[in-house]
DNA sequence: AGTCTACATGTAGGCTGTCTATATGTAGAT
DNA sequence: ATCTACATATAGACAGCCTACATGTAGACT
């Protein structure tokens, strides 16, 4: 997967993963790569950045925790996250449409 | 259309627009617009560095012309650029899966 | 003559988000 | 001791898309 795609994108997958329950960074990691059935290796140089800008801007909230003597950082989306998560699925659907259109006008063209 | 989401579709939307037939910069600005539904305004400061960088590697190629007395710089797809179509095209459908799947996860989990 | 819009190309520099590489530390297995 | 998994974090590199600007022709309108 080319990092640059992911691009504008990183967000709407944060917020998405944590719809149904509060995470942290190195779970959020693992269930990015499960949903994708194995395609989404993010490093975590991107994702605790990111993690912070989102809660920097109000779409996620953190609380410290220790399990097995294992500190970790635990995020929970926010009203205005879940809000955001609304938006960031209607500018996808929004934008594989608008993509699509382009690359697959050729098919469509046969004359 | 978040300007960070066009972040390396850009180069599958130039080549697609050249698959028919050769075009020059502003032609091709008018051309993602049409086929986009008007979705698609991409400045000049995107198009024609972009165009120039593809040429660069060798998927396009390109040559002066003057038309009514303006100049236009006509790109046109090589043997490689099509090539790389194909895989841009076949990226796209990867990458519209594996986003598509972590972003529907928590439509499909209802338990 | 001057102004406006459409046509047409191009560059400099800013911005920003993703990545690589590195640092730090606990826990448990070998 | 050493290795792997778990867990967080930052500095700096990198790259591409953008804004803003510069340049010029053609044609319409005043």
């Amino acid at each position: 997967m080319n990092p640059d795609a992911l691009r504008g994108h990183m967000d709407a997958l944060l917020l998405s993963v944590l719809e149904r329950e509060p995470l942290h960074g190195y779970a959020i990691i693992e269930a990015l790569q499960e949903r994708s059935g194995g395609a989404l290796s993010v490093p975590t140089g991107t994702v605790y950045p990111a993690l912070r800008r989102l809660e920097r801007i109000g779409y996620l909230s953190s609380e410290w925790a220790t399990v097995g003597g294992r500190r970790r950082r635990t995020y929970r989306l926010t009203d205005a996250g879940r809000r955001q998560l609304e938006g960031e699925r209607s500018a996808w659907r929004e934008f594989t449409t608008v993509i699509g259109s382009v690359l697959r006008a050729e098919a469509r063209a046969s004359g």
